[in-house]
DNA sequence: CGCCTAATAGGCAGCGCTGTCGATTAGTGG
DNA sequence: CCACTAATCGACAGCGCTGCCTATTAGGCG
């Protein structure tokens, strides 16, 4: 019997938006465990019958949401997904999209750190738009002449993207201000290309490892 | 009016370590923000009224289980907490090390991502046992003459741990039996060895990014 | 042996979430 | 202009969890 009250307009599209961005502050806020169609329809200011029309299930609007952080992340590194295709010839250049995809991290440093948990996790993660285009980067980058010899190229993909998003939960709880988060990330990204560049330890004084690392790779 | 049925022997410090346990499983199974007093109450088989008078609320039982986490993690790394101070003085085995809390890693890999995580927005996380050795250790290896040059160590420490901690999850998700978790496993050491020892980046091919962190360091 | 603390157990009220209804009504097409 | 689809809304029952309460009783101590 609802008579009283006004309606929302009829828009299917603009409230599943809507419903989507309340999720991802719901998300942030408490984590994919956390969050429930009740809540997330309250703070869109739709009601919950409606949110059920949408997305029958809470994991189906956490689904949602990762695949929208998975179009921000390959449009922050990669650009439009349209126009890829094109631009795949030249070699692009890996420090600045880099700095890209750590600035996106520091942003939404919950969102990013739930997908990549999922990620990590799922079973296909080829289906991911974004871990194709920067695993099959890395991995073309490695053949290249370009990179140190040896590399083990989907190893060190989850490895690199494991800092680039879990160090911004780092430095949002020890930062007090913008400028501090600024310079934390300065301090990450000055580091990864430390590391990319001249390793941790000085390979002249380890010869044990450097004979097993030879050995491992036959 | 409880007259029926056997209770279970006065023993505080056994019901709580059963509690823990079920915990443990509880947290690996659902994570942090899917874990009730309640359910581990029943895994436990201990009255809910039991576990509460234990762990007066949900937040607390996660903290001790982290803390369970951060002792195990210690011991595997570094050994007994007790005997540290004589062992301090000499060098010890950073790869062997690594070796042994990777071992761990893979082994519980959902309580240690929890623990991480816990620790990576812990406004101080020197208060963790774990953390001040393992940060500690790395500090004193980069000032060492062992290590490159310029380390950050407090960086690479979250670094290190982020790929440490969260390749189990992709391991456990792509190794359909105990044989190829193995052969992740040393895939992920051996790819640790090597960008330790010579990075990704052949440096000579970017002397814009030397520059930048010779720029960098002062 | 009896007392007494506190460890264990069970119950009650309240709350939020889930599924699933049916009722209403805004657009859309004929 | 009317019919109809489906988007939106409100309500109900069921369930699990939380906090808190009291009842019981095991085990320690004088």
């Amino acid at each position: 019997m609802p008579r009283t009250g006004s309606r929302r307009p009829r828009d299917p599209e603009a409230t599943r938006e809507i419903i989507l961005e309340a999720a991802r502050t719901i998300l942030a806020k408490d984590g994919p465990e956390g969050l429930s169609l009740s809540e997330v329809a309250h703070l869109a200011g739709v009601n919950r019958g409606t949110a059920y029309q949408h997305f029958e299930t809470r994991e189906k609007l956490v689904q949602a949401t990762a695949e929208w952080v998975s179009d921000k992340l390959f449009r922050a590194a990669f650009g439009d997904p349209e126009t890829i295709g094109e631009r795949r010839l030249d070699e692009f250049d890996i420090a600045e999209m880099t700095d890209c995809l750590a600035q996106f991290a520091m942003d939404n440093h919950e969102l990013c750190r739930i997908w990549f948990l999922q990620l990590l996790s799922s079973p296909d993660p080829t289906t991911d738009m974004f871990w194709r285009e920067y695993s099959g980067s890395l991995q073309r980058f490695a053949e290249s002449d370009l990179a140190a010899p040896g590399i083990d190229a989907e190893v060190l993909s989850v490895m690199n993207l494991a800092g680039v998003f879990l160090w911004p939960i780092w430095a949002q709880a020890h930062a007090e201000d913008g400028a501090g988060r600024a310079q934390l990330a300065r301090r990450f990204a000055d580091e990864c290309l430390r590391l990319a560049l001249y390793g941790s330890m000085r390979a002249e004084a380890y010869p044990g490892i450097a004979r097993r690392l030879r050995k491992e790779q036959r």
